[in-house]
DNA sequence: TCTGGGGTCCTAGGACCC
DNA sequence: TCTGGGGTCCTAGGACCC
């Protein structure tokens, strides 16, 4: 039997990639303490985390922390060119690149061993790329498996790398604390932490099924079998979103109904332009509430057919915002969001009909006839293309 | 300066169908 | 005085991640 004695998988992560992404480009940044975002962190740098400032702080607490931090504005749209620009090189490397989020990947390099080498060298001249073509620090993990390679990179961090031997494994994973297993957060290190197991070693010594009563038949496995060191998911390519969303916390004044309209308005428009540009249709529209005291609820429709529509989405968020808002009213609203769930490709139909100047009328004969043909609600979009193929009409309403 | 904005997955109950 | 068993879909809530 073939056995890989060498680790496959990389973990490719971004150093406080916001704030490394205002350093590179503003010099007097550099070596300094850097936070962005105002109210709230949305990422701190390396020389501002070492003050104790973290990510989703509010901003006074950070200033506490770091009052000689330089604290600058976002730039999404700056963030998201990085971001293509570091995707651009993970996928040069190789084609088997799983995004995680903005700013981390899985790549699977187990195929690559005798045109590009070792994998820890490929890591080694990924990160020297990434540096020289983005100007971005970029923190890599090597192992046999993603969660490994995962949990390599958040030891190695930052700007680091660090590779698992596959006979080393336990030996690395057991001493860590239970936080660094992926999926386990605040709630669930504290329901460990009551029954004295702080390490993933100690994990290991418990039994599935004590796992599965104290944290659920999910949680439980998968808790088990990570710190076992069983991780048998592969690296997937093209894995599309499954829902997309908007949102706007409205701070503590009270908002009358027609003002939560018009938000709601802003953010299904938003959310529209997306869902259309990314040639999806959705089903399912939740609106989101958080009231005065941080609780939240959710109230969502599935609708017959999936739309792209702004109009149709619109009117299901406005049924729901009716039926919730007694509630807003008892509790004061600070955020309102709108989630698009349940997603599917847009399967257009393109098709070439007759269409002569002199009888122009034509038009509405030609959305009649793939009305009879499709069904009348099989038109979420029509565009009118001229000869010339710069010319197109849009020809239902938007 | 009490709390941003974008996601994923799981659970549990009820409706509904066979 | 009786009410199985299984599957799927929908809704609401919650944990977790970056």
């Amino acid at each position: 039997m073939f056995v890989s004695d060498e680790a496959a998988i990389l973990h490719a992560d971004l150093d406080a990639f916001y704030a490394s992404v205002e350093q590179r480009d503003d010099p007097r940044l550099r070596a300094r303490p850097v936070i962005v975002g105002g109210g709230v962190v949305l990422a701190a740098s390396y020389e501002a985390k070492a003050y104790g400032v973290r990510t989703a702080m509010t901003g006074g607490q950070a200033r506490r922390l770091c009052p000689q931090a330089a604290v600058v504005p976002p730039r999404m749209s700056v963030y998201a060119e990085a971001s293509k620009a570091v995707f651009a090189v993970f996928r040069h490397t190789t084609p088997m690149v799983e995004g995680l989020s903005i700013d981390e990947a899985f790549l699977d390099v187990s195929g690559l061993r005798k045109i590009s080498g070792r994998p820890v060298d490929i890591a080694g001249r990924l990160r020297r790329e990434i540096l020289e073509e983005v100007g971005l620090p970029i923190t890599v993990g090597v192992a046999r498996t993603k969660f490994l390679a995962k949990v390599a990179s958040g030891v190695a961090k930052p700007d680091g790398l660090l590779l698992v031997p596959p006979d080393g494994e336990l030996d690395f994973l057991h001493p860590l604390p239970v936080e660094r297993l992926w999926g386990v957060g605040l709630v669930t290190a504290e329901k460990l932490r009551k029954r004295g197991i702080t390490t993933v070693g100690e994990v290991a010594r418990l039994p599935e099924n004590v796992l599965v009563s104290m944290l659920g038949r999910a949680s439980g496995r998968h808790l088990h079998a990570l710190a076992h060191n069983r991780d048998p998911r592969p690296v997937r390519t093209g894995v599309r979103r499954r829902s997309m969303g908007a949102q706007r916390a409205l701070g503590r004044r009270g908002r009358s109904p027609e003002e939560l309209d018009t938000f709601m308005v802003g953010l299904i428009d938003r959310l529209g332009r997306r869902l259309r540009s990314a040639n999806r249709v959705c089903r399912t529209v939740t609106l989101r509430l958080r009231f005065d005291d941080f609780t939240r609820a959710t109230r969502s429709h599935t609708l017959p057919q999936a739309t792209a529509e702004t109009a149709v989405i619109l009117a299901a968020a406005r049924d729901l915002l009716c039926t919730a808002l007694p509630m807003i009213e008892a509790q004061g609203i600070t955020l309102i969001g709108i989630t698009l769930g349940n997603l599917h490709n847009d399967s257009a139909v393109q098709l070439a009909l007759p269409f002569d100047r002199a009888t122009g009328p034509a038009l509405d004969t030609a959305v009649d006839d793939v009305r009879d043909r499709f069904g009348s609600s099989a038109i979420t979009r029509g565009v009118l293309l001229g000869r010339d193929p710069g010319i197109s009409v849009p020809l239902l309403p938007d």
